[in-house]
DNA sequence: GACCCATGCAATTTACAAAAGCCGAAGAAT
DNA sequence: ATTCTTCGGCTTTTGTAAATTGCATGGGTC
């Protein structure tokens, strides 16, 4: 529903990612050591990030993971919503607007001019522009 | 820190004073059953908007709430801070960036862009607009 | 086949949002 | 002055989601 610990440790691992070598298969351990993140909390997230396509996981000896795609193709909206599925700034932007009340139909459009502000900056930074900020 | 019931409350609240005629003090039972919402979470909410002078309160029989300015000259912004303090995004700015890892001073570079992007839009709208959408 | 590493699900702990309750204080009406 | 009404502040309960941990499974490499 916001931004939590899982976007962000998505966030760090994606970024860790970037910065390797090209072709680098990544364990998951290495990401957990190098980013300070939890191991068994950033595997659930990068199985998300796995089936949205973001990353590509290798089973086995050697295994780990890789970029799905470079990282400038990468925005923080795709990790965000890959995480936790859509961004809503507030619970009561998830519940559909049939038969609420005019005070709240009057928020409800607020919140979404909002929410909508936010988004744009969410899917106009990819993890490129993160990375290169690092240095 | 994000957007809760509290603040959606809390907004409802001062739509509703500022739809009454001018003047007149509202109790908190008249508010709450007009937008549903909960009595004793409402004066909680109510107390806060209250320190910050967004309202003022009237003891005694025949008392209740009234602005403590036109509603044209209150922001979302100023409801939304006096309930919960300042609004943090996320977690991670609320702490001070001393000694943190190279990703998250990058991270919070961002999220401070995103940030800033949601109070324009939160500052820029007052309670006004929102009535105004009512109609 | 032994070892490594991701997968998937379950369970747990922690934290905070949401709400209710209680008693006290202030003010108006009479 | 007494009584009634309404806010004030604190405490406690309840509910839900975040943040973690654990374990059994399965695919791959050597």
């Amino acid at each position: 529903m916001q931004f939590t610990k899982a976007e962000e440790y998505g966030i760090f691992g994606i970024m860790y990612l970037a910065t390797q070598p090209k072709g680098k298969v990544t364990p998951l351990s290495e990401i957990s050591e190098n980013q300070h993140v939890p191991e068994k909390f950033l595997a659930k997230i990068f199985q998300s990030l796995c089936r949205s396509g973001l990353v590509r996981s290798h089973r086995g000896v050697k295994g780990g993971f890789t970029l799905g795609k470079t990282s400038d193709k990468i925005t923080v909206k795709e990790v965000i919503e890959s995480i936790q599925g859509p961004y809503y700034i507030s619970k009561c932007l998830m519940e559909p607007p049939d038969g609420q009340s005019p005070a709240m139909l009057s928020l409800r459009k607020f919140l979404e001019r909002a929410q909508g502000s936010l988004l744009k900056v969410f899917s106009s930074h990819t993890i490129k522009d993160l990375t290169d900020w690092q240095d």
